[in-house]
DNA sequence: AGCCCGCCTGGGAACGTTCCCACGGGAACG
DNA sequence: CGTTCCCGTGGGAACGTTCCCAGGCGGGCT
């Protein structure tokens, strides 16, 4: 429904209103199948079988279409192929924060499932903000894309069902059970239940959270770090710490739990990009990873990779998971009557260098 | 001119060869405006024109319209519209790498410069690869963008130029002169320069550059790099280690110049994702930073900003480059006879913990 | 009272494709 | 030698909009 508050300047190309047919070639105007027909001297449904590689044309008809069409700089026009076909072999992809590398990995995957039958991805963004996310996705549809991936949306239910009715639609990262809706997830409940689970095998006991908000997925890492920290009889000391998925907040978050009182002596982060940000301020209050304090995050992206940041994080298998999804919309673009399906992958513990025992387990051990 | 090789099961949703005008309402298709008019009492024009937010309607008119496509879920079709408004409002960006976050600070600027003036943006990526590249430009051609921003792209010049002649088209990074293009850049030659000159001035003599090959704007920065050594008088320890602009990149050319005979005792790398990836090379050799090498990057990125990692690096305006190259796209959208500009920013040199005196100085002073 | 003007409306053409159908002519077959 | 079949071709309809133009109708003005 929304259409762009049209620019002022409106400087339509304006069609000379001129009468019958239209004048053989306005070198404004990009050619058109006709205008390859006329010089190619062939009918336009001739150029059309040549340009689709479709086989009953003749030798002569075809070598005469392209070079009329090399001549004349002819592109497809994918919007009216797309009009008539009602398929566009594009399937929108959008992206809840590009500034976090997992998405660029997951779209890796994406991308590659795409291209191995013959579609194309078409990425949008909302800036992990609810509002322009919506926008970003109403974009897709009225592009009428055949499918849509919503990567770690933080979209309400009844906006992505209401899209779901529409055309195929799969989630990646945010969990909402709804008909017609793919999901592929890891485990996020039982990840963050094996982060906890590291850090008070280890000895810790004031074990924080960053929290991810309305990140997706956020909410499952929150319960799983409760039921853990319960689990482990550390109930008393659960601490939620408001965080959004990102460096910054990370950073602000750790910098609150470094400044209070009573400091954990380990931080679980949400995500490996508010565990970065964590570090940042964790440092910056002059205290040593994982000396001090422990730090683990979540995704293992590159990030989390880098030797000079070496962070012990849980694993996602992100190009899987791209592939996972895209498959799964390619599948419903294909095959409309099929059931959508819940994809869940298990995380893994990978311990790298920014948790150890507790000082005070030192001391003692 | 390309087309998806069609997936097999083409189960097109066929129209059932039904005769006269279409039966009022197929409940599989999307609704479109004459069945909003149809069940609104009115005629199609009226139902477009409050589509359209137009004020000639009467306020019945407009509010039972306005109810049946409420009832129906109708949702305009950006296709048909494009088509025949020769306009989608649609700027396409085609960015070279979405795992390096430089790009993803570019993409906010461009985002934010087409929000305002009512366009909306449509990513496509190559992933470093010129064939992807090329492909991902010609979706965004034959999609109709009104208007084409190429970030970081390695494509080659005629490639360019044959776009620009249908639409209009900038480019981020790359500084390729050609008619009809718009061209935003920092001076790479320039930053390159001032990299070479801060080692310089803290005493190295072997600084070794890790190459950007053919990535954007990679030429510049070692013609720069090889000026500025010869200014210096360094001519003779000019040393150009092959790199992509990734991670893994820099982390192969460091390994290599660090395993080297006559090790370097400064690293210029092309950019900041190049040099993180040497900054795992250079530890994992055992060697510390900057105490053992000096090591500078170029962009300044949120990563080289983190306080664990802290690169010595060329800043680049990221959000402001974004922005400008938006606003010289939609510019020539609006006017397309405007000439295309060359906008060249100044870069500037950004001090933090990895690079130092060398050793040797050290001993000395 | 007659005319004009403005508001609102409806219909048709166009946008550039694809798809379907019909047709002409030659080859193959009886 | 006539029929059938197939290959290559051309024309028209359709896709879902927007835009232009032509009214109809009522009110205000002369």
């Amino acid at each position: 429904m929304s259409r762009p508050t049209e620019p002022s300047s409106r400087a339509r190309t304006g069609r000379p209103k001129s009468k019958g047919p239209r004048p053989t070639a306005d070198p404004l105007r990009p050619a058109t199948i006709i205008d390859v027909a006329n010089r190619a001297g062939v009918s336009k449904s001739v150029v059309s079988r040549v340009i689709r590689g479709e086989a009953s044309v003749s030798t002569a008809s075809r070598t005469a279409v392209l070079a009329a069409a090399e001549e004349l700089g002819y592109r497809t026009n994918a919007v009216a192929r797309s009009l008539v076909q009602r398929r566009s072999y594009n399937v929108g992809v959008m992206v809840s924060d590009l500034h976090n590398i997992f998405f660029a990995e997951v779209l890796d995957g994406l991308y590659a499932a795409a291209a191995e039958r013959g579609y194309r991805t078409l990425i949008t963004t909302g800036n992990r903000d609810p509002v322009a996310e919506q926008r970003a996705l109403e974009q897709l549809l009225e592009l009428r894309a055949d499918g849509i991936v919503l990567a770690g949306a933080r979209l309400a239910a009844n906006v992505v069902g209401a899209a779901a009715r529409s055309v195929p639609i799969a989630l990646v990262g945010s969990d909402l059970r709804l008909r017609g809706v793919d999901v592929v997830v890891d485990d996020d409940f039982r990840g963050a239940e094996l982060a906890v689970a590291h850090l008070a095998g280890l000895g810790h006991r004031d074990i924080a959270l960053i929290d991810g908000g309305a990140g997706a997925g956020a909410a499952e890492r929150r319960a799983g770090y409760r039921a853990a920290m319960g689990d482990a009889g550390l109930a008393r000391h659960i601490r939620v710490e408001p965080g959004d998925f990102t460096e910054g907040g990370g950073y602000e978050g750790a910098r609150r739990l470094m400044a209070g009182p009573r400091r954990p002596t380990a931080v679980f982060a949400s995500n490996d990009q508010s565990a970065v940000g964590a570090l940042d301020a964790i440092n910056e209050a002059g205290l040593a990873v994982p000396e001090d304090v422990s730090l683990i995050g979540y995704d293992n992206t590159a990030l989390a990779a880098l030797r000079h940041i070496s962070l012990t994080t849980i694993h996602q298998p992100r190009h899987q998971i791209g592939q996972m999804a895209m498959k799964a919309v390619l599948r419903r673009i294909e095959d409309p009557g099929a059931p959508a399906r819940r994809h869940v992958l298990a995380p893994k513990l990978i311990v790298r260098d920014t948790t150890a025992r507790p000082a005070s387990a030192r001391r003692r051990g």
